[in-house]
DNA sequence: AAAAAACTATGAATATCATTCATAGCCATG
DNA sequence: CATGGCTATGAATGATATTCATAGTTTTTT
């Protein structure tokens, strides 16, 4: 008989083309969703998915079962927002550290949606640098923080959001885009430009030119276009999440080339205090906020 | 998690108003839902239902939840349909064999609600009688016959349908309507007027009268209506199904007696071939039998 | 009043069945 | 042709839904 996990699946293939993807997405093995895609075959007697290559597609019946899915698993956080209303946790305070800047690109839209949602959430941007961030979750002054983990503390914790590939990015003719991919002794004599952050927070620095004994010179910026800017008017070399540049790239504004040979890959998590993370607006939001990045974001993978 | 057998008790307990009653109708104990509502309210922090005496109560997150389980519900069952349609399962025949004349009120629109859903299946009404009705579905001459069980014989399943009670159907001054029941002695020295069947197909002869040594002179009508007319007019007694009788005795048209101490009592199934039982309209068929009997039937009780 | 017959709640035992594990086959790509 | 990605599948495992056994309530019956 069907079962909601079988229409989550559904809509996770749906979404993603792919057993495995659509597995990490949901929180579940591979094999998992296959045996679940048996099952329904076998009581639908027909399938749901059709091998196309390297991923799949989803048959007629399998789309049908998609679309009901996207109507009924909307409904259903609908109705868990009214019970929520109704149980009197349908308000309190949402405010946001951002420890990495260009989250603010799938943040903005999220936020908005947020606030339709649960009119009665208190919704702020915590702003200015901290330098523990965690440390205002603690302090009861933010709710969630939007970041790397940065180890076990008690009493926190820490939802998986996604891993995403940070790029180097370059001026369209810059020499160093005949290469495929840079390494660390590649950005020698160069200057970077970054987020106006420590140097531990830069993890093309942390991670790759430090290891490698490089030191930059660094000039900073606040907002993504104005790097972009920078960049492109060849001031240096940026390090940017790859979500965000396809336009620009597309455009022949910059080039991005990978960091390293498997690339230069970061994990984001949403930390909150273990109290509030299942409060029902905190839930909806990691939720939403899971969701719309997977559907928003190109090039972005399921954590964990 | 929320999952479908959830919305599934929840809409049971809406429907019934009492949590037994609700778990024999979704096949399970009463335990079963007992738990399954904890988990539901440890889940949204709210309780579902409310003891109301003897009966139950949704709250208002339960009737949220209810609402919910009502469109959800709905939705997927048009979903497969449309599933059944793609899988070429959608055309056949359901030629319905009856095995007792009064099912003919429920089952009318029933009827029309499923020729609406699966315009593709040959719907037909068996007439005539049968003296082996369950034969006809080994010759591949009908398709379902609701009636009584009559043992198990090999190839076909018998789906429950419902217990309901039998009544004793008196003229509103017939002396017998002093006593709250009647007894087999009692309808010594009357007509019985029933439908065309043989004895052995009247539970009231079959199971009272007979073991009793009673025989009595018999008048037959083929309408239920007609069987009330002669009540009415005062030509002997009838024994007809609870669910039909409500509106003639409010309109003391008629009045209606229990027959023994705690009522005579038959019980409905819808017979297969094994076959198409599992056929995705049979299926359909048989759940919205199930949902509108229950709907609509008063003083009927869920089977085995 | 007392007893019987409904009903519901709950902890412990059980059974079911979803998930993982281990593995093999398949398809791309360098 | 080897490597790394993917998917399918039977057997083992683990989680958890369901039943069992039981006690507490409320309603009906005598």
């Amino acid at each position: 008989m069907l079962e909601l996990r079988h229409l989550r699946t559904i809509s996770a293939l749906h979404e993603t083309g792919s057993v495995s993807r659509a597995a990490r997405r949901v929180h579940l093995t591979q094999s998992a969703l296959s045996h679940q895609i048996r099952v329904l075959q076998a009581y639908y007697g027909l399938p749901m998915i059709q091998r196309r290559g390297q991923s799949i597609e989803l048959t007629d019946a399998g789309r049908q079962l998609a679309a009901l899915a996207g109507k009924v698993l909307e409904e259903i956080q609908e109705t868990e927002r009214d019970i929520a209303r109704l149980s009197q946790q349908a308000c309190g305070s949402l405010r946001i550290v951002l420890e990495c800047h260009t989250c603010f690109d799938w943040l903005m839209p999220l936020m908005d949606a947020f606030r339709r949602n649960w009119p009665e959430v208190e919704l702020d941007l915590v702003s200015g640098f901290h330098a523990d961030p965690l440390k205002l979750l603690e302090d009861g002054s933010a709710d969630v923080v939007i970041g790397s983990e940065h180890g076990s503390r008690r009493d926190i914790v820490h939802h998986p959001l996604f891993r995403f590939e940070i790029l180097a990015v370059l001026a369209p003719e810059h020499p160093l885009g005949a290469k495929r991919s840079l390494h660390a002794a590649d950005f020698a004599d160069t200057t970077l430009i970054t987020y106006p952050v420590p140097e531990d927070r830069i993890d093309l620095i942390s991670k790759v030119l430090k290891p490698a004994g490089i030191r930059l010179p660094r000039r900073t910026a606040e907002l993504t276009v104005a790097i972009l800017q920078l960049v492109a008017s060849r001031r240096g070399i940026a390090a940017l999440p790859s979500w965000g540049l396809k336009n620009y790239v597309e455009h022949d504004y910059v080039i991005a080339r990978r960091i390293g040979t498997s690339g230069l890959w970061s994990d984001l998590y949403a930390s909150t205090p273990s109290k509030t993370s299942t409060c029902p607006y905190m839930r909806d939001f990691l939720s939403t906020a899971r969701s719309t990045c997977f559907a928003t974001l190109e090039g972005i993978v399921p954590l964990k």
